[in-house]
DNA sequence: TGTCTGACAGATATTGAAATCTGTCAGCGA
DNA sequence: TCGCTGACAGATTTCAATATCTGTCAGACA
């Protein structure tokens, strides 16, 4: 073998969704992925201590790149409650997407994230800081009045649980859901608001 | 049999329900609740036309019976805003009891309501329609400002999803839970109320 | 006449033997 | 020396034969 590639975590993370893709998660073996990668399933292990270890850098990855536009969306700077609403909507947007577009990876991801607990909880804690991040900026600005701003963002996050939390993905196609989503929305924002007269 | 107590719907339903907690739902089989009520089983399908409609009958008693006091609440004439607190704080706490009390149990109504898809839904709608009286009572009150009451009522319960729906009962039991809880139903209460000067 | 029984066909679930997979490690080759 | 291989043991999964269950119905029984 000349074109010596050498064996990097990275490789096989890629090959493993690639595996993923084409067998789905109750299919794919480790001996799959080493094949994709044209290596002994030994040397894969030499990488990641156990299967477990390799689904889980895979669901990793994942809600890595899923969460990169809303930390963008929270470092921004605009007004506040526009922000918050953008959010939000950009959140369900996603999810949404990624199940209208291939259910059958999404349930595969969705599994393989069951798996995860540790790396979810650590997603959904960003998650939540990336909200408070939006909420003290619009106390800053004066539009928000808020107690306890890390208490409020876990309260919108779980507030908006059904919009996306996977468990609910089944929901998201109805066509009542969007002005479900604007009546939870609305109500959110008025929530954390200050009294306007 | 001199005792000919003639078989009911009622008594099958009972016998269901007990044969459902001995054996659990994957294990219970029409032919066990013929059994349990020494009759055959083709005696069951004279009141049920099939497993799946005994079974959802069985969801539509245990929804209906756990809604019983929800319905007292909203019927109730307090002042609103505490009205719906103690909605609210009681949905959650039936449900959470059900869970720690019997968790194989609650496993099991789950499951089963997983199938009475129509059962539940329309659940759902009562419980929206529950929330729906208490706000349109805050609004006649006028502790309340909500522009439409139906789609309001319906965002508070989606907004409550986690606290109520199963998907998410294995996170009810966390420390965390109790503060949370307040803070959701904060942000929910001050999204209603009339702003107060 | 109307309710219940019990045998039956097709569908579904169980079981255990065989195949495959996971994770380890001694040793090969560079 | 260091990364990789491939054979291995124990765990897990598959598969097909077997058993059980669902839903029907002709006829018994009251």
């Amino acid at each position: 073998m000349n074109e010596a590639v050498v064996l990097t975590p990275e490789r096989i993370l890629e090959a493993t969704e690639d595996v993923l893709r084409r067998f789905g998660l109750t299919k794919a073996t480790v001996v799959d992925v080493a094949r994709a990668l044209d290596v002994s399933h030994g040397s894969v292990y030499r990488h990641f201590p156990s299967k477990a270890s390799l689904r889980d850098a895979v669901a990793k990855r994942w809600l890595d790149r899923a969460n990169e536009p809303l930390c963008k969306l929270a470092a921004g700077d605009g007004p506040a409650p526009e922000r918050l609403e953008q959010w939000l909507r950009t959140a369900f947007t996603i999810k949404q997407k990624k199940v209208c577009d291939d259910p059958e990876m999404f349930a595969t991801y969705l599994a393989l994230a069951q798996g995860a607990r540790e790396v979810v909880e650590a997603y959904k804690d960003k998650q939540v800081d990336l909200i408070a991040k939006i909420l003290s900026d619009g106390v800053a600005q004066g539009v928000f009045e808020i107690d306890n701003v890390k208490a409020t963002a876990r309260a919108v996050f779980d507030a908006t649980v059904r919009y996306h939390h996977p468990a609910h993905a089944e929901e998201w196609a109805k066509p009542e859901c969007p002005s479900r989503i604007d009546a939870l929305i609305a109500l959110l924002l008025r929530g954390v608001r200050v009294c306007k007269h």
